[in-house]
DNA sequence: CTGGTTGCAAACGGTTTGCAAGGCA
DNA sequence: TGCCTTGCAAACCGTTTGCAACCAG
């Protein structure tokens, strides 16, 4: 998933289109260095001029989830904050007071380790949350052709 | 913060009760192997013919949380998970399917790598979530005192 | 013409707040 | 008596759903 140009011609291969909204969104997330909240694309919205109700924000977000182009995740605030997908999978730091959110380079196995030593942007590490998901041998068993865990 | 004995005489000693809702929670997240969200709390609740309102429920949470006494974590859902705080960090293993949660055992730096490869009950996992907190060199200036993060 | 897309209103689930009543020290 | 605790109602916030209108291929 790397560049617009593939993301337009693999949603248009779907039956899809490269509406302006999911144009405006794809491109927002890509020019951003940080996750961006609905919210925080609600705004830009605005601040462009574009009209865009929170519907059609949220129903874009989540076609383009279930279409692996972006990812969501959450983070202590329990809302849901956007990527894009990426080859690499990436940790996250958030500061508490702000909520600014910084994104680690590439996922190194003994990060937590080095990220809890000595940090780019952050003083100081409190605390870390490390959540892996998958299936429990009942449902791997139940779901045996399952690969994505996305649908619902 | 091991023992209720001790839970209690440390909420005592900050002019709170040992209420009969709060040992209720403070029992049932004792005995329980997972994190348990408000919702099964309330279940439990029930179960045993406890009346207890959401809303004494939250604020109890609430207020556990705030003594460190016990801790809230946010998985795939956005709904908060509550556990006895511990001193041994743990991490998380959630099923993509039937929302089991199990704790990994310590923190362990490597184990991001030793859980992709091989994990007791669970088939197979999928993606792995690795957030830290802190504090941004700006709000670890502005806040210089600020320990835990938790007021607000 | 058809199916993807949008806006609006309403609902929903988890959580919080205000307020008045209750109960323990 | 005073403060902690509780219940009820209502609000809040992020998110979802149903429905009808719309628009591009």
């Amino acid at each position: 998933m790397s560049n617009l140009a593939d993301i337009s011609r693999r949603l248009k291969s779907q039956g899809h289109r490269f509406s302006a909204a999911r144009s405006f969104i794809l491109r927002a997330l890509d020019k951003s260095r940080t996750p961006l909240s609905a919210t925080d694309l609600q705004k830009l919205f605005k601040k462009h001029k574009l009209s865009a109700d929170r519907t059609t924000l949220y129903r874009e977000l989540k076609l383009l989830t279930k279409q692996g182009i972006i990812m969501d995740l959450r983070l202590k605030d329990g809302k849901r904050w956007y990527e894009l997908a990426r080859a690499e999978h990436r940790h996250h730091i958030v500061c508490l007071k702000c909520d600014k959110i910084n994104e680690l380079a590439g996922c190194d196995p003994g990060l937590v380790d080095k990220t809890l030593k000595r940090s780019s942007d952050f003083a100081r590490i409190q605390s870390h949350s490390l959540v892996f998901f998958g299936l429990c041998k009942l449902c791997a068993k139940k779901y045996p052709a399952m690969s994505s865990g996305q649908e619902s």
